[in-house]
DNA sequence: CAAATAGTGTCTCTAAGACAATATCAC
DNA sequence: GTGATATTGTCTTAGAGACACTATTTG
C-alpha cells in the first residue's frame, strides 16, 4: 500500500460505526400584530416555527424542524433545506448554534444534532401562506432569567402553552450552553437548543446583524428599533436607539405617511 | 406499531445512510521563551500542535490532532479525548469551533469534522515532557490580515515553514468562517480551521477567558498582559491594561523577586 | 386642538487611549 | 547609580443612558 491512490481503493469507511447525523432548525419570525388604534404603532411578537411530531418517539409533542443529513450536503445546507421544506420559505439568514451529541439524546440511537437558528421574513410567511398546517405552528416566545440564575423559556400558540426551565451552564466564547431542569412538553433536547438560539440570536442582534435580516429593505427606525426590542426583551430610549444605529443605515427620500401622526422617513441599511 | 416502545423496537437506523463524524483540535499553547539578559522579562510565543500524518492520504503532511467520534461520547468528549491521547496532558480548556461538512473535505470518504480549540498550559507540558515524538510538533503561530484584507497563517518549526492564506468569508454571529486560498501544505481543510480556531481564541480572549486558560494559579499583571498581547497580537499600554483587568483579578500577598528590578505583585483570577 | 409618533439637543457618566511621573529592586 | 520593570495619576476623547424639547401629521 505506498500511493495515495491504493490506499484509498483500499479504505473501506464502512468498517467504522457512525452516528447518524441530523440538523435542527429554530426558524424566527416577528410578527406585526394589528394595531390597537388608528394613532398607535403595531406591536411586534418573536415567533418560533414548531412541528407537531406525528411519529414515536415523543409522539404528539412538539419538536424543532429538522431531519438527516444527506450524501452531498453540508450540515448548513441540510438546515436550509429541512425549513424550506417545512415552511415552502427560503429563510434570510441562518447561523450555527452548537452541536447537541449527548449520547442518550435520542431514544432511537445515536443520534446527534447539528442546531441552527434561522430567521425567517414576515413578509416571505405572509406572500407563500404557509399557515395552514395543523402540525406546524408559529409559538409567541417569552425567554427570561429569573432571579434564581435560571432562565425560563415560554412558548405560546392559541392554547397550548409550552415552559421549560433551564440552567444556564458553563458560558464559552460568548455563548451560554443550557441544561434542561423542565422540557415543559419539548420533544428530545430541543429546549436546550431553542435556549442556546435565542441566546444566539440575541448576540447577533447586538451589532444588528439579526434586526437587519427580520425587516424589509426599507423601513423606520421605530420599526427597527422595536425588533430590537423584540429580539432582546428591553427596551431603548429612541433617542439613544438612532445614534447607536446612524452608522448602520442611511437615509431613503421616503416617506410613510396616513399614520394618524407624523411622517417617518424610511432607512435601508448601509452598504 | 401503536405504542413507543414497540416502535422503537422495529425502528432500524442502520438502513438510513450516515457519515463519519470526527473531532479535531487545534491545542494551543504559550511558551515562555527565555530571558535576553537578567534583567528583562522573558518573551511569550503562541504555538500550535501539529501532528504529521503517517498514512493516507496526505501523508507526511501536518495536520490536527483529531479522530473518530465513538460510541458512547459527545464530540467534545471525543476531542479531550484525542487531545489527551496526543499530548498525555489534560487541556484546561476546550471550546466548539465549528462544523466543517464539505462533501468534498477528506478523499476517504463522506466525513464531517467538528472543530474545537483548546488551551494547554505550559506547565503541565513542561512536567510530562511529551515533546519527544518527531511526529508531532508545537509549531510557532502568526495570524495576520493583510492589506487586501486576506489572512495570512504561518507556522514554523525549525526549518519547517506552513504558510496558508484565506479570505474571510461572511462573519456570522461575531465568528468568521475562512475559506482556503493556499492550503500551505496543511492536510484536508485544516488551514481553515486553524483561522477558524485563532478567530475563536481571540475573541474568547477579550474577556479574559482564555488569558487566565493559558495563566498558573497566580501570576502578575505584566505576565498577564504579555500573554493578552501574544493571543490578540496587539500591544497595550500596561497603565490601561492593568485598569481593564482590575475588575477580573484580585491581589495576593506574594511577589515575584530576583528578577534584576522591582518585584511585582503577584495575582489571581476573581471569584 | 388632541393624540400620538418623529426627530433633535445636551447633560452626565463611564470606559478606554495616551502619556507623564514615581517606586523599587538586582547588579 | 544604572537599567529595567512595577505601579499610579490624570488628561482627553468616544459612547451610551437619561431626559427635555421641538416638529408634524390625522381625525
Amino acid at each position: 500500500m505506498d500511493t495515495e491512490k491504493e490506499f484509498l481503493s483500499n479504505y473501506h469507511i464502512e468498517d467504522y460505526e457512525r452516528p447518524s447525523v441530523t440538523a435542527d432548525v429554530a426558524a424566527f419570525m416577528i410578527r406585526t400584530e394589528d394595531k390597537t388604534s388608528y394613532r398607535k404603532n403595531p406591536e411586534n411578537k418573536l415567533l418560533l416555527l414548531l412541528i407537531r411530531r406525528g411519529a414515536h418517539p415523543f409522539r404528539d409533542m412538539w419538536a424543532l424542524p429538522g431531519g438527516f443529513l444527506q450524501k452531498g450536503e453540508t450540515v448548513e445546507e441540510c438546515a436550509l433545506r429541512e425549513i424550506e421544506e417545512e415552511t415552502t420559505v427560503k429563510p434570510v439568514s441562518i447561523m450555527p448554534v452548537g452541536v447537541f451529541s449527548e449520547p442518550e439524546r435520542d431514544p432511537r440511537g445515536w443520534i446527534i444534532s447539528n442546531a441552527y437558528a434561522s430567521v425567517i421574513s414576515e413578509e416571505s410567511v405572509k406572500q407563500t401562506g404557509c399557515d395552514d398546517a395543523a402540525d406546524a405552528q408559529w409559538f409567541a416566545v417569552s425567554f427570561t432569567c429569573s432571579e434564581d440564575g435560571n432562565y425560563h423559556l415560554t412558548l405560546e400558540y392559541e392554547d397550548i402553552r409550552l415552559e421549560a426551565v433551564l440552567a444556564a451552564e458553563k458560558t464559552c466564547f460568548g455563548r451560554t450552553s443550557f441544561r434542561i431542569l423542565e422540557s415543559g412538553g419539548l420533544a428530545f433536547d430541543h429546549a436546550a437548543i431553542i435556549a442556546a438560539a435565542l441566546s444566539a440570536l440575541r448576540e447577533e442582534a447586538k451589532n444588528y446583524d439579526a434586526v437587519f435580516d427580520f425587516l424589509p429593505e426599507t423601513f423606520t427606525l421605530t420599526a427597527m428599533q422595536k425588533v430590537q426590542e423584540t429580539i432582546m426583551n428591553v427596551s431603548i430610549l429612541p433617542a439613544n436607539f438612532r445614534r447607536m444605529v446612524s452608522a448602520y443605515v442611511e437615509e431613503t427620500d421616503e416617506y410613510v405617511r396616513g399614520e394618524g401622526h407624523r411622517p417617518a422617513r424610511l432607512y435601508k441599511r448601509k452598504k
